[in-house]
RNA sequence: GUGGCUGUAGCUCAGUGGUAGAGUCCCGGAUUGUGAUUCCGGUUGUCGUGGGUUCGAUCCCCAUCAGCCACCCCA
């Protein structure tokens, strides 16, 4: 790919207009299934005062610490940031504009989001995720309806491949405790931590525990379990989740080393991962975050949601399920008796729905023809200045074997519904 | 942020210390008004960028940028 002159971020991709039917298709099918389920759409700003994510985010995660794309105004001073995600964002439109004020929202949002990662397969600095936030609710149920929502998604895309695991961290107080635990058991076992070991010891002691390195078994063995620090409720939490999942058939694993790299969530997590993705399994990643409103600034509120890698699911999607979207006819014409009748045609149909490329510039006859089959159109509408004298249009399938006929203009549009 | 691989025509790629080629695409013609097939002809390039070695670098060396893959982390 030899570039000169500018060229776009790293990181940060064109979508291109080859791949748009994909997204489009995707795009559709997410405002069908969110509409299914009575999610409602909200859209906040790509830029945010930087506090909100520090604050929800937690201070200390690789989000916050090394991957924020964070910057001064410099016309007033204050530190803004573009989004590394949406949960944050959407707490505070929801507290801003009062949506509690009436009761529970189901909400919905997609959009860019902004990370300073190195860039690799299923992961670039500006990705897109669509998320769902259910707030002010605070049984199983609404987890499962939102696992069970992204079962529903794959199948309306049709993509296969993708499996459950499920996890619980139990209250911010019961995991808050186990954290403490944690990190004093490995502390005493310092010098047999690795050195990735150590460097999570603080940042992330619970990714520790899936190290793959064979010399820390024994004391990953050893270690205390997030299971026995568990409160009572979040316990019947985990139970209750569960047995909705059973009911409603939705096939899980339990992971009781599912870890979340945002401070924000407890109790139930939850992952769709995929093997078909190299290094980037998860598809779509949520749970629980019954602290958060609270913590920027709301009145405690329960809530769950979870959030989606739009390129991620993306690859996944079978180019068979995506709709072509070709044009119904191409217009081609020479001599000016017969452009004058072109834009008469393609304006007839255009009011009468269909999609109808005029063919613009040079070219005789075969040239024209030529882009009228690489633009996919299903006809050629053929106009020569007979035809416009006659007030008539030949046209001829590209598709399919057929003839070649020729028609008044009021005949064509009944002729294409037909066809 | 760390490591490995890669960067030659719009695309997919070959190639050589003496300033480059194939397929495809695109354009024209065979068919003075008819595509996709066939045949004929033609345009394609600061060989990612900057520097160094050399009489001479697309090739060797260094740096840099970008892509891919893995680590880290995450959607």
């Amino acid at each position: 790919m030899p570039t000169r002159g500018i060229q776009a971020v790293r990181g940060m991709n064109d979508i291109l207009p080859d791949q748009i039917d994909r997204w489009e298709f995707f795009e559709q099918s997410v405002r069908d299934w969110m509409a299914a389920y009575g999610y409602r759409n909200i859209r906040m700003p790509i830029v945010e005062q930087t506090d909100l994510f520090v604050r929800s985010i937690g201070a200390v995660t690789d989000i916050v610490e090394k991957e924020m794309y964070t910057f001064v105004d410099h016309l007033n001073g204050e530190s803004l940031t573009l989004r590394p995600e949406g949960t944050a964002s959407c707490v505070r439109a929801v507290l801003e504009h009062n949506l509690l004020y009436s009761g529970p929202q189901r909400l919905y949002y997609s959009g860019a989001m902004f990370r300073h990662e190195r860039p690799q397969k299923g992961r670039y600095r500006q990705f897109h995720q669509v998320g769902a936030e259910a707030l002010g609710y605070a049984g199983p149920d609404i987890d499962a309806e939102l696992i069970i929502m992204g079962a529903d998604l794959w199948k309306r895309l049709g993509v296969s491949g993708v499996r459950l695991e499920i996890g619980t961290l139990g209250s911010a107080e019961s995991r808050s405790v186990h954290r403490t635990r944690l990190i004093g058991y490995l502390q005493r076992h310092l010098c047999k931590l690795d050195e990735d070991a150590s460097r999570r010891l603080h940042s992330n002691p619970l990714r520790i525990l899936d190290s793959k390195n064979a010399g820390m078994r024994e004391i990953i063995e050893g270690a205390p379990r997030l299971l026995d620090d568990l409160d009572e409720d979040s316990l019947i939490h985990f139970e209750g989740l569960q047995q909705i999942l059973r009911e409603q058939g939705i096939d899980f694993e339990i992971n009781p080393r599912l870890v979340r790299g945002l401070d924000y969530y407890n109790r139930t997590v939850f992952e769709w991962v995929t093997d078909k993705l190299g290094a980037q399994g998860t598809v779509c990643a949520g749970g629980r975050y019954d602290g958060l409103v609270e913590q920027v600034g709301g009145k405690a509120t329960p809530a769950c949601g979870f959030a989606l890698g739009v390129e991620r699911v993306l690859a996944l999607v079978m180019d068979s399920a995506i709709p072509q979207t070709p044009p119904d006819v191409y217009v081609v014409h020479k001599g000016d008796v017969a452009a004058g009748f072109a834009w008469k045609t393609v304006r007839h149909l255009r009011d009468r729905g269909f999609q109808a490329i005029l063919h613009c510039g040079e070219g005789n006859f075969k040239a024209q023809m030529r882009k009228a089959d690489a633009s996919g159109a299903r006809f050629a509408i053929i106009i020569g200045d007979d035809e416009a004298q006659a007030g008539e249009i030949s046209i001829k399938p590209l598709r399919e074997a057929a003839e070649q006929v020729r028609v008044e203009l009021a005949e064509v549009a009944d002729l294409l519904k037909k066809a």
